[in-house]
DNA sequence: CTGTTAGCGCCTTCAT
DNA sequence: ATGAAGGCGCTAACAG
């Protein structure tokens, strides 16, 4: 452990005032060329590190972020998490990390945190807060990106990056309509959330526009991992053994019912024909290689970073809502 | 917008000093329950959130803690920083995610503004600092866990958490040789990385073991991932084509020793036995299922925070390195 | 049990 | 171009 230098020990050092230490660690002007090279050079050999905690407590900003997500190891949130890091790197700002696993009580207590430690902006994904509590509690953020969430009214400081998940759905359905398909299923999620309600709106939309009827028995809810699409898949079959189609939650769905496939013995795309959605990376590397209706994660995340930037430096007031769009990814499932 | 409560104003609505609110909020004696419950109570109306800046300033303790890793996309990294997440976040602690991408300077960078920020605390994961300079920089650091990584010299306030990879690849060597195969290759991964180092350190020593010659055409080096493998594999297998088994730095790499197969016509566990390492969740899902090297990485994280807990709260030394020993998970690539 | 007095290390404003 | 005073919000040490 080496000793804390502080500044007045660098302007001791330099025989100058504090004040001027200052001006040269910060870039700042009223200070000549000369004085500032000396005095960064004997900052720098000193070892001197400006304290963050300090500094923001004299100017009430902290160059951090809080990137608030519901679970880091799940790569769509991992590579989301990329993007935000590598924007805010460059930008100089830190960020916290912060996991909820979808518990609600978690997700305040992160939030409450984050307050405390007086981060500058809130990069925040799928949240689980319900629409009022949500308004609430990003009132007290100065700034707030909102990831595959919208509020139903746009508040000032608030914008949101969206996916648009419905003419996702949508297009899945099509390509299932247009491929022959006659019994199109959703293995749809958790019931709970927000990006799967939009889903099944766009599946039902689909099926709609290709005048079809919307069985609400095809439609089965599931835990948003590999196990839950597998049991829902071994159920969905088991009553009803013609379906031939399945549009997936996301990916991971999507592996769980390929591998109740397997085990009933019906080959995909043959006689089930199979869409994921998120395009994860096992996607490509599974066999079959997995269909699925995809947006560049990574993108999201650096849009996210990007637009709180912007948010946080701008006076006036920040930019609309981003939608990006999926796009489906053929490969050999369907 | 909120506007901020300051504990001033608290007090100031309670009819109490300053220093009173401080007691009630950090739960502190010397304060009677009724009064302390009061306070709390008017606070929370209030909106009081504590400044952990200030605090900090006034403490020289920030409750953050900072986690360095190359990749956090890497699903071996993204399990780690689970697991570190979640143990900090059950102890009070934040944790500020910065990626490397495996370039110094910006590990150095990283390492510079985490100081100026303060935190109590470091994980370094894959650290490609070397010896000299890691020993330099991490004396700056109150508390420092090294994953992955280990110093020649053990130094006081520093521990490593560490994966035998060793033992790891010597096992990988004698499985393949228990079942008959004849010409074992390794696929490397980059030549500078440490882990790589010793893997191929326990290769030799596992065929050693086993009184074969090691032969340096058959250690290749390639970037970790699955195109590196990809092609390591084509190369490899075009200039020794009876090479029937392959060890891989780790299981992206050992998925583009999969396609390289598939493409060259080479069946797999058949004519090339493989075996991969980290057991990445893909691992189990792609076909054939990988065998590979796997311990629990998320467990390598919440190790990994737990240690550096003991060392913060600690005032005497920390514990010794922990090494965590891999298991063979066989599945059906070998 | 409660209040008062000093800082923590830096930045802002005003003077020189 | 430089310096001096005051304060950011909180906690520590000491009084009472």
């Amino acid at each position: 452990m080496v000793k804390k230098i502080r500044m007045a020990d660098v302007a001791a050092e330099a025989g100058v005032s504090l004040q001027t230490v200052s001006r040269a660690i910060n870039d700042k002007d009223g200070i000549s060329a000369e004085t500032r090279e000396r005095i960064l050079e004997i900052a720098g050999q000193m070892g001197f590190r400006p304290s963050n905690i300090a500094r923001g407590l004299a100017t009430q900003r902290t160059a951090t972020i809080g990137l608030v997500v519901p679970d880091i190891a799940n790569p769509f949130f991992s590579e989301i998490a990329r993007g935000v890091e590598d924007t805010a790197y460059e930008n100089g700002y830190r960020v916290f990390l912060c996991t909820t696993y979808e518990d609600v009580d978690r997700e305040q207590a992160l939030l409450d945190s984050l307050l405390e430690h007086q981060v500058d902006g809130l990069v925040l994904c799928s949240s689980r807060l319900d629409e009022g509590e949500l308004v609430k509690r990003l009132a007290e953020f100065d700034d707030v990106v909102l990831v595959n969430r919208k509020l139903a009214e746009s508040v000032e400081g608030i914008v949101s990056i969206l996916i648009d998940e419905q003419t996702a759905a949508m297009q899945a359905v099509a390509h299932f309509i247009s491929c022959g398909c006659q019994k199109i299923a959703f293995v749809a999620g958790p019931q709970r959330s927000y990006s799967g309600k939009r889903r099944l709106d766009g599946f039902r939309t689909g099926l709609r526009a290709h005048e079809q009827v919307v069985d609400p028995a095809l439609v089965v809810h599931c835990e948003p991992d590999q196990r839950g699409g597998y049991t829902a898949a071994l159920n969905l079959f088991a009553e009803h053994g013609d379906v031939d189609a399945v549009y997936a939650y996301n990916d991971l769905v999507a592996v769980g019912v390929i591998q109740a496939c397997r085990e009933l013995g019906k080959r995909i795309p043959e006689d089930v024909a199979l869409i994921g959605a998120d395009d994860i990376p096992l996607a490509s590397l599974i066999t079959p290689a997995l269909s699925t209706m995809g947006v560049d994660k990574e993108k999201i995340g650096s849009l996210a970073m990007q637009a709180l930037l912007a948010c946080m430096h701008a006076e006036d007031e920040c930019a609309s809502p981003v939608v990006l769009e999926p796009a489906l990814i053929l490969r050999a499932s369907a």
